[in-house]
DNA sequence: ATAATATATGAGCATATATTCATATGTTAT
DNA sequence: ATAACATATGAATATATGCTCATATATTAT
């Protein structure tokens, strides 16, 4: 996994600008926290589920019919989004609505769209 | 896969609602769109590699320093990111040099940051 | 031309993950 | 209490994916 050998043997490596990233550069940590996120938007079933609530909220029920997926590929998604923090629901009667926590998930995906988008244009 | 039996037997599918949220929502080729830039900020060392060259480019030899990771390893994630036209490169004598493309990604990284951060609070 | 170096790439393996099936849990109606 | 329904969840399976190893390609130096 890691590699203590030579890689460039000769003076190829910009040392001072790689000190220089190292110490600018966004924590281990925080790379992981973003790696988490954005495993969660990267699968369809989650994104479609995420698009479907970004306005209102939807229970269970709902969803299935909106993706035409079964209840427990469904339930199940749901419980990674819940874990995760990127939704919150709400119980009513049998039916269990969701709906998205903040605000900023919007803008994470309006950004992804904007870069679709001028990648479109080159 | 798909499920064309019933899921809410009773009155709990709100169809209008329904209804609403397919005609307003993202399409299914934009979701597919979303998906796969997501999923190339899902891995932490694509990550590692979109962070470091965040405001620099870097050729191949320093990212392997950097991250501390094999040459076969950075090569097929940077494999990943030019074809999904994530980075720009750059040829210099043996050097190959890497960059990103577009200012979104750092627009994505920092809503997803904004998005943890505020998780922590909570 | 040969050697050395920097990067790219194919194959194989190990791991992660999404879906399905079966079943459990919780809620409402009778 | 029992039945019907809405949702949750564990286990198993199939697929996707990241890494490593070996090797290929491209560039420079001798």
């Amino acid at each position: 996994m890691e590699n203590d050998e030579f890689v460039c043997k000769e003076n190829c490596p910009h040392f001072n600008l790689i000190n220089k990233v190292k110490l600018s550069n966004i924590g281990r940590e925080e790379i992981q926290d973003l790696s988490e996120i954005f495993k969660l938007f990267a699968d369809e079933t989650r994104l479609r589920i995420i698009c479907a609530i970004l306005n209102t909220e939807l229970c269970v029920c709902d969803l299935c019919e909106l993706l035409n997926l079964n209840q427990s590929a469904v339930s199940h998604q749901l419980q990674l989004l819940r874990s995760s923090k990127l939704v919150k629901y709400r119980k009513e009667g049998k039916q269990v609505y969701y709906s998205l926590k903040d605000e900023h998930i919007e803008n994470i995906i309006k950004m992804a769209l904007a870069h679709i988008k001028e990648g479109d244009e080159a």
